[in-house]
RNA sequence: GGUGAAGUAGCUCAGUUGGUUAGAGCACGGCAUUCAUAACGCCGGGGUCGAGGGUUCAACUCCCUCCUUCACCA
């Protein structure tokens, strides 16, 4: 360990007009292991963000809702410190651009800037909603592209050509908000004169604060000429009224960097630390900021022009990275590639998902992919076959054979040395956000760990009186190994480390823990520190939302059996989730939403509609195969034919009505797009339906004669 | 259109300043094993490194052209 380091870092403000999804995750996820490791080193590492919650959007956003823009962004930030709070991201202060905090910080750098002379208003020709009494952004003017003539196109750019222009360019346009004509108006705009630091900005982009491959872009932007920046919008619009200047507004933009250091602020209010400290011309301390590469020109030239400006220090280091696709598309709704953060949440643990970006993530500006399929069995063989299986096959000895002791000295004292050397690669690997590099790292250690005991064999040890004292110093060896492994992990998987590290009882770990090995301890009893998920359950991820007129199935299933008391995570989470949407509403005043009126009075009165109705896919299916399950006594698993869907494996709570002989080659009915569920026994891919009250009065439902197996029953 | 990035095994990716036989994980085939969550270990098949040209004793690596994909254009 060399100085201890100060170092602030931040990651991009989420939008408070929705929910977070994972390309959000990605970004808080890569920053969060970065500064975990940090901390771990023993530096002084404090990671700040908050909501970005101004801007026309978020103003209509509200309208359309029926809410002020306070209410929504309100109950934004209380959905977005959730999720990250459950993906583990750990954060020192989450804030909100909408702050007196970040209030008195925009106006006190706006009147330096004015005062230096670094403000110029000019007059601005903008497309104006006369309906809606207020001037557009490009994006809320629709069109015809003036280029190649398709129909529709945002006021900004076409999608189908690529061209870009002005709103004034485009033929027929239509303001997005009322649907009326806009005319065009002159407005007074203030510009930030981002021109007068070329030079230095240039100067800083050589100085290594950004990758090579972004340093070639911006030498791209410097060529062509730095612009002035337009910083101001006219009323009506949330954000901040510029001092001095009635009716206007701060550019969304230009108030949301600055957010970052209000949130500074309240940390530095909470805990006794310095603003100058960290943001003073000549402050030692770092600054990181973590971005995706979309947002690169605001934080490589404007941001730190406007630190400039304002006396203050400029970034150390803007780090971008690339797009998160899923299955090699893009994140979309249409697709059903578009996956929030708390729906993945709802259907695995969090670390699940660190783990497998921290294996994909290098310091470039690729895009990733998150392949599913990958994505469960890499988990699965890496940490579940791999890394837990180390602590998972040695536990059992230390506990039976050596009465839960530790020997008091190593086998191979070289293999421990390597592993604890070893640590500066992964070290150097996560300093350099190089978090793929530091899994591989990682993981071919856990190769030479599992080697270790294979060639140990402790279990023949075990059962030779003559050998048996050297089962616990290779146990021993074996979990010391396991500790050093997940002291690296640390700052990915920090409660599984947490866990680990409890089950070796041992207060806490650092960095330096590494280097000094565990022995003539007790231990306690291993418990697994991960479970296999199921590869097939990674389709609930993209498949729709299921639609909350479906929660009649609860009691169907109930019949069917399939839900004994230890209910699946995701359906755990789903009715929290549903309890806390109305809940987080209830708290901001606002009323439900149409889909959750929707869904009240449907549950009232008992009516769906016909294309609710129609969700539910029910199939007539043929048993194959019907058989008890030993330890089961309520359970047959069913093997069914479902014509043009295949064969699946059915649970039904039928046990004590049929003999699985008797059921053999009948047609039942089943519900064919349930979700699939796993249970103690296997994973249930459907639902047989049948009537009556349980125990022996259950009556299984059969079609007439001539249905054929997968004809759909409506 | 301009600019940038990428194209390496079925999939996801490594490959340092050009230098022996291009690597890993997953998947697949075989063997072994039973301590461990059907986990672990050993062996194996599988690549004209997007295409073509050039420089060089030597090119996945450097240069040129082309093809494909993606992103950005304030």
């Amino acid at each position: 360990m060399t100085q201890q380091r100060r170092i602030l870092v931040t990651s991009a403000l989420p939008y408070a007009n929705g929910p977070l999804h994972l390309g959000h995750i990605l970004e808080a996820i890569q920053t969060d292991i970065w500064v975990r490791f940090q901390k771990l080193r023993g530096h002084e590492c404090y990671y700040v963000c908050a909501d970005d919650t101004h801007g026309t959007p978020i103003m209509l956003k509200a309208q359309s809702e029926g809410i002020t823009p306070e209410q929504l962004i309100a109950r934004v930030n209380v959905e977005h410190q959730r999720d990250l709070a459950d993906m583990l991201v750990g954060m020192d202060n989450f804030g909100s651009t909408h702050s007196p905090e970040n209030k008195a910080l925009c106006g006190r750098m706006y009147s330096i800037h004015r005062d230096s002379g670094y403000i110029d208003k000019r007059s601005v020709r903008q497309a104006y909603d006369e309906t809606a009494k207020m001037f557009l952004p490009d994006r809320y003017v629709k069109g015809v592209c003036p280029v190649c003539a398709t129909q529709d196109q945002y006021g900004d750019s076409c999608e189908n050509c690529g061209s870009t222009y002005t709103p004034a360019d485009l033929k027929n346009p239509i303001s997005v908000v009322s649907g009326t004509t806009p005319v065009w108006r002159e407005s007074e705009h203030y510009f930030f004169r981002l021109s007068a630091f070329e030079q230095s900005l240039s100067e800083w982009v050589g100085s290594g604060a950004v990758q090579e491959s972004v340093a070639r872009k911006l030498a791209e932007w410097f060529s062509q000429g730095l612009k002035d920046w337009d910083i101001s919008r006219d009323a009506p619009y949330f954000g901040f009224e510029i001092p001095g200047a009635p009716l206007k507004y701060f550019y969304v933009w230009f108030d949301a960097p600055i957010g970052y250091l209000a949130s500074l602020t309240q940390l530095c209010a909470r805990t006794g630390l310095k603003f100058e400290d960290f943001l003073a011309v000549d402050s030692t301390a770092e600054l990181h900021h973590f971005i995706g590469k979309d947002i690169l020109y605001f934080h490589t030239l404007f941001w730190p022009a406007v630190l400039q400006a304002s006396g203050m220090r400029r970034p150390t280091a803007v780090h971008a990275h690339g797009f998160l696709t899923i299955n090699g598309q893009k994140m979309s709704k249409s697709r059903g590639t578009f996956i929030t953060a708390r729906r993945y949440l709802e259907n695995f643990p969090a670390e699940y998902l660190r783990y497998y970006l921290a294996a994909k993530m290098s310091a470039g500006i690729d895009d990733m992919d998150m392949n599913l399929t990958e994505f469960a069995t890499r988990l699965n063989s890496e940490i579940v076959g791999k890394l837990v299986n180390i602590a998972s096959r040695c536990a059992g000895f230390i506990t039976k054979n050596s009465g839960g002791q530790l020997a008091p000295q190593l086998e191979d004292e070289r293999l421990y040395a390597a592993f604890v050397s070893a640590g500066e690669a992964v070290a150097a690997a996560y300093e350099a956000r190089d978090t793929a590099g530091a899994m591989r790292e990682i993981m071919a250690l856990a190769d030479r760990a599992n080697q270790y005991v294979d060639s140990r064999k402790p279990w023949m040890l075990a059962k030779d009186p003559k050998t048996q004292a050297e089962v616990q110093i290779v146990c021993t060896q074996g979990l010391n190994l396991f500790r050093v492994l997940m002291i690296y992990l640390q700052p990915v998987l920090p409660q599984m480390a947490e866990r680990a590290c409890a089950f070796l009882q041992e207060p806490r770990w650092t960095w330096a823990s590494a280097a000094t090995p565990l022995l003539a301890t007790a231990i306690r009893a291993y418990e697994p520190l991960a479970t296999r998920l199921d590869p097939k359950a990674v389709q609930n991820l993209v498949e729709p939302e299921p639609a909350a007129s479906l929660t009649p199935a609860a009691p169907l299933e109930a019949v069917a059996g399939s839900k004994p008391a230890a209910t699946s995570k995701s359906a755990a989470s789903l009715s929290a989730a549903a309890a806390s949407e109305p809940a987080a509403r209830a708290a901001t005043g606002g009323p439900s939403d149409t889909e959750t009126l929707a869904a009240a009075n449907s549950v009232e009165g008992n009516l769906i509609s016909i294309d609710d109705f129609m969700r539910i896919d029910l199939r007539v299916a043929k048993i194959l195969n019907a058989e008890l399950i030993a330890g089961a006594d309520k359970l047959l698993k069913l093997h069914v034919d479902v014509g043009e869907l295949g064969q699946r494996e059915i649970f039904a709570g039928i046990r004590a009505a049929y003999d699985p002989a008797a059921l053999v080659g009948r047609l039942v009915v089943v519900v064919a797009n349930l979700e699939p569920r796993k249970m103690r026994f296997g994973t249930s891919e459907g639902m047989m339906l049948a009537a009556g009250p349980g125990g022996k009065e259950i009556f299984a439902l059969s079609p007439d004669t001539g249905a054929m197996p997968g004809m759909r029953v409506k």
